[in-house]
DNA sequence: AATTTCCGCAACCGCAGACTC
DNA sequence: TGAGTCTGCGGTTGCGGAAAT
């Protein structure tokens, strides 16, 4: 799956790696350290260069690389962390121990790319569909659009301490605190811009945080003519809490059915 | 069963910034 | 301060296996 090994004009090695070079820059790495990546294929006996020699350290032969498929919550995590700092591949992979940027970004692009290109098309449609009434679908999208650096600098951290196995309660009161820019003054006091229900199932006794990464919020925007509140649903993950899909009742009461687990579907509050 | 197309991923390449002299 | 070198980053390539025809 790899290229084939090949000599270039200066008698440099190139192409995929044997088991007795890895064995060998291993050894010297590990005894040696790296202070000098240009000079070291020649003292460890690689017919390397030293960027091949760096890169096959970092990206493979590092004690701490994690292999492997990646979990839900990275799969996650990547998602929310691409759309903060976009193809920052390195940045983004210091946010996921044992993981690298070459690695993330190759995961970005045969995995994830997908995944965000269908959750646009979807949202597309969706916009489509409730569609009918534009002065509060501008409204909602502006909204949204102005939150999203204050989410996402309220939810960044918080996610990294979920991460770290904190309790989902945590999160969902820390953002039922998320605020609108407009009305965050140190003057007022800032008015709730979403309001959530309970969460539809007893995660405290649930084992596995990462099984159920769905809320179901309520949104109490109010449309400009009219003085009663209008109820939007969101769905998000607990991870990409800004990358909500507006949508119609039935719509996303189907759409929360299907992605909640099954043992919890029956606990899912419709709207 | 043979051939073609698609996909995943390791590795390469070029560039930019940091560092040294 | 400017030139040379080194390191790290992001985009791209190319190979081999899997899936489709």
């Amino acid at each position: 799956m790899v290229r084939a090994p090949f000599y270039d004009k200066n008698g440099i090695k190139k192409g995929a790696w044997s088991a007795e070079e890895d064995e060998k820059l291993r050894a010297y790495v590990q005894e040696h350290g790296h202070c000098n990546w240009r000079e070291l294929p020649r003292y460890a006996g690689l017919l390397r260069c030293g960027k091949s020699c760096r890169l096959r350290w970092i990206n493979y032969l590092r004690p701490d690389v994690k292999r492997g498929n990646y979990s839900k919550e990275e799969e996650q995590l990547i998602l929310q962390l691409h759309q903060q700092y976009g193809n920052k591949w390195s940045m983004i992979a210091t946010k996921l121990p044992g993981r690298t940027d070459n690695e993330i970004k190759n995961y970005w692009h045969t995995h994830l790319k997908k995944v965000k290109s269908n959750k646009n098309t979807k949202k597309h449609q969706n916009e489509e569909i409730s569609g009918n009434n534009k002065s509060i679908q501008k409204r909602e999208t502006t909204i949204i659009s102005e939150n999203k650096t204050n989410l996402t600098n309220e939810i960044m951290p918080l996610s990294h301490q979920i991460f770290e196995s904190s309790p989902i309660s945590t999160l969902s009161s820390e953002i039922s605190t998320v605020t609108s820019n407009q009305e965050s003054t140190q003057d007022s006091p800032p008015t709730p811009l979403f309001k959530f229900q309970e969460e539809p199932y007893d995660h405290h006794n649930n084992g596995d945080l990462w099984v159920n990464p769905l809320f179901v919020a309520e949104n109490y925007l109010e449309a400009e003519s009219d003085q009663n509140p209008i109820n939007f649903g969101f769905i998000g993950g607990f991870n990409q809490p800004y990358d909500f899909e507006l949508l119609d009742e039935n719509y996303l009461f189907c759409q929360a059915m299907k992605e909640l687990p099954e043992n919890y579907q029956s606990q899912l509050y419709p709207f």
